[in-house]
DNA sequence: GATATTTATTCAAGTTTCTGTATAAAAAGA
DNA sequence: TCTTTTTATACAGAAACTTGAATAAATATC
């Protein structure tokens, strides 16, 4: 079960290394692999860019712009990336953001934007077309419209091929 | 990912005939590692006894008295050998089991119960020191009870170490 | 207690997984 | 377009997993 043994490096199996990846990316504002490498190192893991590569790609880890966004590998169960498909409009007022949806879909978008991690979003209220997003302050609900607004704009690609 | 490639036998992962054997016992009165085997190969999958062996204990399947029962592997949450320590006794009336359990503990019996596969229980209904269990008819109660009475005369013995 | 049955374990072979290196492919910038 | 940056992949060695055969250990039966 034990892998990666390095240098300096603690000893971690992949699940636990990819666990850690999904915190750093929701913690850090992490858009390269090599900056993840970076990330894990300070974490006293050393792996390889090539490593990182196919972990962000088994974890289901979206580039949006320029930073990645991960999705709690729930397989089965709808990701980011139907969220185009769902969102008509953004609007963010003080520290919310106004969502508004296909009607009829508001639950669907609400449920997948609360499993994205590292969006900063203390909670969704959903209605019939319209999703109200709580954050903590004010830049965060200007970050989390423009970041909604990439994904929106298909400045979204996976991190990775799909198994 | 493939395994078991045998002359006629199908061929299938190791997951996929793990579940193949929660499935047959708890269909099928299986009470031995042969009978396993035999139930397997009677699906076209032929498999050596050692690997039933490895398979149910990796499966956490027990053996009551004469039968494997099987819990569905949700690690991190109780199985049936907590049992003997909640139930303090069992009464069959027509197609109804009564367990007495101690007291606060009727909900979390309830929701062991409720998991363990290959037991003809309709639907439990929890009080606070009891659990009314429904069975589809009068014997089906009869032998639900004796089932738990063993298990509660720790006649139950762990099919295989844990991992 | 002796025998038979049932289950667990040791061993070895075959397979799969994991990962770094090196390199190719793709994307971004100039 | 040319260069640079970023990401993906082929390859290979190492480690881990899977499994059957053989056998030991445990349990049940007489």
């Amino acid at each position: 079960m034990e892998t990666t043994t390095s240098a300096s490096g603690a000893t971690v199996d992949k699940a636990t290394r990819q666990n850690l990846i999904l915190r750093l990316i929701s913690e850090r504002e992490l858009g390269t692999q090599q900056g993840v490498v970076a990330a894990l190192a300070g974490e006293n893991v050393e792996v390889a860019q090539a490593t990182v590569s196919r972990d962000l790609s088994e974890l289901g880890v979206l580039k949006v712009g320029s930073r990645y966004l991960a999705l709690p590998h729930d397989p089965g169960s709808a990701g980011i990336e139907v969220l185009p498909s769902f969102i008509l409009g953004l609007a963010a007022a003080q520290n919310q953001v106004v969502v508004h949806t296909r009607d009829g879909t508001a639950g669907a978008v609400a449920s997948v934007l609360d499993r994205v991690r590292g969006l900063k979003i203390v909670g969704t209220v959903a209605g019939q077309d319209t999703v109200l997003l709580i954050t903590p302050d004010n830049e965060a609900a200007e970050e989390v419209s423009g970041l909604l607004a990439d994904v929106c704009r298909a400045k979204t690609r996976p991190a990775g091929n799909v198994e």
